[in-house]
DNA sequence: AAAGAAGTGTCAAACGTTTTCGAAATCAGT
DNA sequence: ACTGATTTCGAAAACGTTTGACACTTCTTT
């Protein structure tokens, strides 16, 4: 069965795939000790510069690479930092970036994982973690984790933390501030029933936002009202169906502020179905100010945060933790920032 | 040494670092061989229903993860597909969010792996892929390679390949026609001193966009002028340079085609900072499309790719191959259009 | 010339799994 | 009870590296 799976290999391809050289064929083609390569190989003390020379050469010939797998099974140490997504969606995307350029010149390489197999079941990042962790990274960064992950063996950065006693340094946004503007602009605006298009409660951002929200309506003297609320989970397919719940209502709110963008635009979408002009029936402001919120026609009215800085800065102190550095301080809030687009204006009168 | 590393990570930490649980473990807490363990966490045949259990109790207590790097190292496959980018720009990400969704709900988890260490030095991707695949992951899909990587012992898929002989599969865009559509929509507004910002020699693309744009200089009857091209690399920090240099003519042109956005952004920086205005002055048009493009002030014109698709498109095929299969075709070529922005406009009079 | 020091290379163990093979135990059929 | 088949489990090898201990040379020093 497996000789099968090899076979029709070989038809996809031109060319056999020829086994990469391990560092047996470079012993055994420089007449040295395996050991010996491994040590001219990093540059261990111990080996003359004449034998040095001799294995390089070999290994330059086969074009010999160690085994990240292997070398990483025997010295703990891998170089590498590793970033733990539940999909690349535009927001992990961003963060992704942030991480990318703060690690350019230093001497980590960065891997980004997700587990596409098991991300619908909870705690899918701590079982990635582990399996990561023991090994294979020294590091590691969290994008909104779903579980309040206990200690590992590897330092860890959370962004856009789990709610839950918070035992590992966090990155996040001021959500809450930003949920306060987002709100107030819309009651500025004139309105008055404002929906609330909730996001992931497990996360603190969600809960944060929320209460901005509620914040903000209070400030205004707008009673809070629950039935005006709903739960899209930050996620468009999760939040076409709520969104759709609270458009059809007699009584529909002629705003709504949506957790993120990505609720935003599932909301967006909903209300064309329905018929509804945005922002001439419905006004709708996001959250995050993803790259697609500009590109949008309608262009999406949000609350910008730094996702690239959020990702920078959770590298900058993964970093530093690598090097055995305490932390100045263990939780780091970012600010955010209105940006008004065309997706808001006055209710219908 | 290695002890005051360890001492100054329990200082950062509050709890200490317990180190991850292993097969032995679970196999002296349950009392069985770790040879057991792996067959019941695995559902290999020969365990019995009770002595599964039993296992499985224990593995849930510790809360037991298996190794990816120690099980890959074994058992050659992981069901985990790779991507190797330079780095995380916007391109990349672009095309990782594609191969992200179309592996969404396959059996592969999704490794992306930038290696910041050495990404200035040529191959940097071919050992890579060569520290990555002969175990870690199945099959890798490779974008913008600066080498014509040969055989390796995993399928690969190349996006945006590298010029010189197709010996593997490969996924692109219309680079000719794009660059055509491009140049010729500059000549139908008037221009016809049009410089362009080529890309990376060493890329299909970027000699394909030349040939776009020159066929249209010939289309038109306006005699290519080689003193109106500079070579951008990509690359913001790149393009600046030469764009400098372009506009910096006596008789500089009128319009410039970038071989990319990001060459675009750069060259709309330089005309900002030598005084002059887009589109009054200077007309600009891109290529791909990234997010940034359009929120750009003015937002850019420009040829676009996609980029979703074409990550999404290379995920099938590496699948397809995954899997034994024969492709239908070795090389696709996706469609371009042009997205009229704010950054042409007709030359002046 | 003896003895220690320094330099250079090899041996073998270890990392955490998976898998093959064989041993022991149980069971069925006579 | 005896044979043979079947089930259940463990021992050990293997994957590709790194590294500490050790052995063999060669060089200094007295």
């Amino acid at each position: 069965m497996s000789n099968v799976f090899e076979i029709s290999f070989h038809v996809a391809y031109a060319e056999p795939m020829t086994p990469r050289a391990t560092i047996h064929d470079v012993a055994a083609a420089a007449g040295v000790s395996v050991a010996t390569v491994s040590k001219a190989v990093n540059g261990r003390y111990g080996i003359s510069a004449a034998t040095t020379a001799r294995v390089l050469d070999v290994v330059q010939q086969l074009g010999y690479e160690s085994s990240l797998v292997a070398s990483s099974m025997r010295s703990r140490r891998t170089s590498v930092i590793g970033i733990l997504v539940a999909d690349f969606e535009p927001f992990s995307a961003e963060i992704l970036k942030g991480v990318g350029v703060a690690l350019a010149d230093s001497r980590y390489d960065l891997l980004a994982y997700s587990g596409s197999r098991q991300r619908e079941t909870n705690g899918w990042e701590r079982r990635s973690l582990s399996r990561l962790s023991g090994t294979l990274i020294d590091g590691a960064i969290m994008v909104t984790p779903t579980v309040d992950t206990t200690s590992t063996e590897i330092p860890v950065v959370a962004i856009d933390p789990h709610t839950g006693r918070a035992d590992l340094p966090t990155v996040e946004s001021d959500s809450f501030g930003g949920a306060l503007q987002a709100t107030r602009y819309l009651i500025e605006l004139g309105h008055r029933r404002i929906g609330f298009l909730a996001g992931r409660p497990d996360l603190r951002s969600a809960t944060l936002r929320e209460a901005g929200y509620r914040q903000a309506l209070a400030d205004a003297g707008i009673q809070f009202n629950p039935a005006l609320v709903r739960v899209g989970l930050y996620k468009r397919e999760t939040a076409k169906a709520p969104a759709a719940s609270l458009l059809s209502m007699t009584d529909r709110p002629t705003a709504v502020f949506a957790a993120n963008d990505l609720s935003a635009i599932a909301i967006i979408q909903v209300a064309a179905e329905l018929g509804l002009e945005v922002p001439g029936d419905l006004s709708v402001i996001g959250f995050d100010d993803i790259p697609e919120a500009s590109q949008m026609n309608p262009a999406l009215t949000t609350i910008r945060q730094p996702m690239k800085k959020l990702g920078a800065t959770a590298a900058g102190m993964l970093v530093s933790l690598l090097n055995g550095e305490t932390l100045p301080q263990n939780h780091i809030r970012l600010p955010t920032g209105l940006v008004r687009r065309a997706t808001t204006a006055p209710p219908h009168i």
